[in-house]
Formats: C-alpha cells, sequence, structure tokens
DNA sequence: CCCAATTGGCTTAGTATTGGATTTAAAAGA
DNA sequence: TCTTTTAAATCCAATACTAAGCCAATTGGG
C-alpha cells in the first residue's frame, strides 16, 4: 500500500495535509487558505482533486468555503477546551496528573526556595489538621499540588495544573470526594504528602518523584474501587 | 519571470495581520492605529479594503472604531487566558514536555491500535524525506507528537498537547526553527522518532519513555546552543 | 469660539479574483 | 475490458477589490 509512494497523490492525502495544518494551529481560525488554484499549483495536483479535499473539509467543519471569496478556517483548537475540561472523566485525570505531577517534583526539588517549603508545610499541617473535614482537606490538597507546581517556577506548567485543578472542582467531584474521603484515606494521603515533602526539603528529586507516584497510585485505587461499589 | 501571479491580499489577510499584533502585544491596549489611508498605503490595498478589516476586528471586539478621531486597541493580552501560552519561553516548553511525553509514550504503548501506528510510520517517512525541508519537517514533527498524544485516548493529554503545540507556532518560533533544523539535527531527530515509534509498535513501555527523555534531551541541548551563539 | 485639517463613513462604477460546474482525455486499478 | 479517479481546459456566477469623490464627526490651533 504505501509502498508505491511517488505516484498517487489523491484528494483524501491532500486533506490530510490541509487538516494537520488546521488542527495543529499553523492555520488560524478566520484564516483564508489560498486559492484552489494555487493550492492545486503547490501540491501539484488538479483543481479538481484539491476541490474535493477542501469540501471533505468542509464536511468536517473545518473550513467554510465561500464562493467568490475563498475558503475560511472555522475551527478553533482553543475552543474545544472547556468541554474538554468539563466532560473530563477520573481516570483521564488522574493520567494526566501521572505524567505531570512526578516530573513537577523533580522540578520542585531543583527549585524550592525556603518560603517555597513553608507553604507546603503550612498546608501539610492544615491537611493533618482535616482529618474529619473533607472539604478543608480537599481544598489544602489541592492548595499543596498547586505549591509544587508554582515551585517549578514554569508559568507554562503551573497555568496546566490550575486547568487540571479547574476540573476537580466541578460539581460532580465533590459529591465523589465525599466518598472518598474518608479518615483512613485522609491519613495515607497525609503520610504520602509528607513523604513528598520531606524528599523535597532533602532535594532527594527521583525519591520525589516515587513518592508522587505512590502517592497517585494511592488516588487511582481510591477512585476504581469507589467506582466499582 | 513575472509567472508569478500574486494571490489577492483582501481583507482577511489585513484583518489576521493586525490581529496578530494585537494578540501578540505588539500594539498595546489603548494605542490608536494609523489612519485607514495609510494603512492602506502600507499594505497597498484600497481603502476600502482596510476598511472592512477594521470592521471585522470591531466586531471582534479587538479595536473600536471612533469616527473622525481614529481606531484604537481595546484588547488587552494581558487579560487573556491565551496569555501564558502566548508568552511561554523555550526552556520552560521543554520542561513541560519533559513532564508530559515520557509518560504519554507509556500510555500510547498500551493502547496503540494498528492505524495509529500506520499514521506514525506515515509521518515518520514525511519527516525523513524532509531532511532539507525544515517547515515540512516541523509540521510533520508537530504531528508526530499529536497523534502520540491521540493514541492515549486521554482527552485530557490531548488537549494539554495541542496546547503547547500552539506555543510552537507561534511567530518567534518559527524563527528559531530555522536556526535549529539544519539537516544533521533533523537526521537525529528521525533516528530518535523511529527509537520511538519501535519501542511503541514492540509494547516496551519503558524504552518507549527512555527514548522520548533522550529525544527531549537533544531537543533541549539545541535550543541552549542556538541561545548561546 | 470658530476654522481648517484630519479622520472615519459611505457611495458608485468598473475590474479582478475566486469558487462552481462541465467536458474530454488519460491513467490507474479491479 | 470496464470502472473510477485524476488531469486539463473552459465558461459561468458570486464576491471582493480598486479608485475616486464627497460627507460627517472630531480634533486642535488661532
Amino acid at each position: 500500500m504505501n509502498e508505491t509512494k511517488r505516484t498517487r497523490v489523491g484528494s483524501a492525502e491532500i486533506a490530510s495535509l490541509i487538516r494537520r495544518d488546521i488542527k495543529s494551529g499553523e492555520l488560524s481560525p478566520k484564516e483564508r487558505l489560498p486559492p484552489e488554484r494555487v493550492l492545486a499549483e503547490n501540491y501539484q495536483v488538479a483543481r479538481g482533486t484539491v476541490r474535493e479535499a477542501l469540501n471533505k473539509l468542509a464536511e468536517e467543519s473545518l473550513v467554510e468555503i465561500r464562493a467568490g471569496s475563498g475558503t475560511y478556517v472555522t475551527f478553533d483548537p482553543s475552543e474545544s477546551a472547556d468541554n474538554v475540561i468539563l466532560s473530563a472523566r477520573p481516570l483521564e485525570l488522574i493520567d494526566a496528573r501521572f505524567a505531570l505531577e512526578p516530573h513537577i517534583c523533580r522540578l520542585a526539588v531543583l527549585h524550592a526556595r525556603p518560603n517555597d517549603l513553608e507553604e507546603m508545610e503550612s498546608l501539610l499541617q492544615t491537611m493533618e489538621n482535616s482529618v474529619n473535614d473533607p472539604a478543608m482537606f480537599s481544598s489544602a490538597d489541592t492548595a499543596f499540588h498547586s505549591v509544587l507546581a508554582e515551585t517549578t517556577n514554569n508559568n507554562l506548567l503551573i497555568w496546566i495544573v490550575s486547568q487540571i485543578n479547574s476540573v476537580r472542582s466541578q460539581k460532580e467531584w465533590s459529591k465523589m470526594r465525599r466518598v472518598i474521603l474518608n479518615p483512613d484515606t485522609i491519613n495515607l494521603y497525609n503520610q504520602q504528602h509528607r513523604a513528598i515533602f520531606t524528599a523535597i526539603s532533602q532535594r532527594e528529586p527521583e525519591l520525589a518523584a516515587a513518592s508522587m507516584k505512590e502517592h497517585l497510585e494511592s488516588a487511582r485505587l481510591s477512585l476504581t474501587r469507589s467506582a466499582s461499589t
């Protein structure tokens, strides 16, 4: 199938190329594509082929074709953001945190300053005093993970984590917290948070990352257990 | 030699240019744009075309047009959510990718289906044929990392990666790409991409993650090297 | 306070560009 | 061979752009 690469360039291939540029943001919303005749020239195909490709993209609502005017990008990758965040499922969230937070711990070890550590210590104490107050624990927990991100001094990571945290403050999630956050679980989490904090203050990046992984593993376990009941 | 028939520069193009300058902060809030007649001269179009472009921007609330006075920027990028993304610095981006992409590789190993692998293979071939075409390489490279994210089936991760990719399509970055992406570097990246792909097809999560880390390490090196020159 | 200069608002007629659609021929694939 | 797809060349219809002029609102200097 892919052996004969050179000869056959069909409308499907053209469509894929353009689709990729739109979805990756290389072509921004409202932007006008070059005229069909020029695209045909660029891709070295006939105009009819380009036309077919553009019509496919129009059916996918990626572009809008206006006769006499041009073809315009109508897909905004950043607009689908709210939907993604609102509809994120618990296990998706845990996987995303698995990707992010261990490495955040490593970076936190590199960048942590005394007042970062003080803030973490203060939040740890709040959580340790909230064994019977799930709501309080939960807000301090979120803050703790935010501080970890802020400690990296990486605005991109800080922003990503804040986006992820906004998922957790959804309505549906607070229900779930009430089920999961019993005193035993809170105690477990407190121990794990403490382990992460200790690893960071002792400047041990891999230990910090490993502790975070263990913590997230527990969180995943809590989730699957609560889902099965 | 005048075979090059310029494609029409229309109101959509003018609007895109000005919109980009506004959103990137090149034009500050409250600042007055040059008069329509001057803009028309600068862009080498008729005044009516400039007018249409400005009216579009006014509908998007990016500018305010006051008859007899002028056209004023009414959009403040620092108050926009996209701000973090627009102002992300190269090393921040690499750190974020260090956090995300190795784990994405692990998840990709778990979820990869035959047509995911086919798509990766096709992009690898595109990149391998683009040793002397940085723009094409870059677009396929972005797509490759996007496909990795899509393979996880995790919408949250897919969205995060797409946000990160949108950073890379910024103006400043395309300059940097031209400096970094010489044939040697592209060949190196191609080898590394191939290694990642092989690890995924052979279902070796840790090998895939390690290959990705190596790839990102190279990317970081290219960045620091280009920054120091 | 008024006048003159500047700036956006708007109209018109003529021209150019662009997508829409059809036809014929050639090439690729079943 | 027959079917489908692509190429190439037209012509058409919709839309946008140019150019030029005049009006209306605003601004700032005298």
